[in-house]
DNA sequence: GATACTGGTTACCTCAAAGATACCGGGATA
DNA sequence: TATCCCGGTATCTTTGAGGTAACCAGTATC
């Protein structure tokens, strides 16, 4: 819990950018993750999903909290802190995003191989980034 | 496989329109649920998927065929006909979405209740549907 | 001749999620 | 006085999945 987040946690070149698999939405099953060592800063959780404004972030947080699955806990110092936390609710999407891992583990390289071979052309589509740009948008990354 | 797909395979007024999870695209895990049981054609498979247009249908069963998730076959007779059939890679999907619906199962509902807990008044963003109509709209139907 | 059937295609539109950018309060620190 | 820090807000724009509606080929049937 001590220990920061790693910035790489979350590879933006990862394969899983591929995903046919999502935990609510685009940003909540990596916050879940980054939220799995123990309580977190907002700022702290922002660092390893690089590129979020801050306003996703706060909006994504939010919607988790409203559905139970963090808490908020903000102190009133200066400057402020706030720190997020899972709940058991929130802890139980883990074994759900460990499947979602074990399925991408044993079966992503034969999807992408399906795709590659399919429409080398036309696989730009869907889960895959349209341009070939490396930038982290598209779908953007997703859990590895 | 002879049997006709129940059109009330996936109710609309499921809780798990609420869901967190998703495969794939809005249709593909409840695709894969139709196709379970056998080969099926492309009519057939519109059925419990009520209210997806046929354009909607065509692109997520070639998004799917490109990804390896199913095989399509089309007989050169009159009317046509066209079967679509799982492959392994496709059927593999299966324990994710049973894992997906044991999840839901067990914590749907506390999440539900967080959520009208939370802030009945906002809790209309995000998963639920805006409006309170019962239109085969928003999220769309998730499968139950 | 008109209609139906199957499995689509095409053009157009809508709407919500997400991103970009800028700004804020208020105490601590320089 | 000025700047930094933290945890956000406010506003605008983009984007792309998904929906609506119309149309198509080719045969068969009414």
């Amino acid at each position: 819990m001590a220990e920061p987040l790693d910035p790489r946690m979350f590879d933006p070149v990862c394969p899983s950018s591929a995903m046919p698999i999502q935990i609510g939405d685009k940003w909540t099953a990596m916050i879940v993750l980054c939220l799995e060592g123990g309580r977190r800063r907002f700022n702290e959780i922002r660092v390893p999903l690089r590129g979020i404004t801050p306003k996703v972030l706060t909006q994504t947080l939010r919607a988790m909290e409203r559905d139970g699955l963090v808490t908020r806990t903000a102190y009133d110092e200066n400057p402020p802190r706030v720190e997020y936390e899972l709940t058991e609710l929130g802890r139980s999407l883990l074994t759900l995003i460990a499947a979602a891992r074990a399925w991408s583990e044993h079966h992503l390289p034969a999807l992408l191989e399906a795709r590659e071979a399919h429409g080398p052309a036309s696989a730009s589509s869907r889960w895959s980034r349209g341009t070939e740009s490396g930038s982290p948008q598209g779908r953007g990354p997703s859990f590895r």
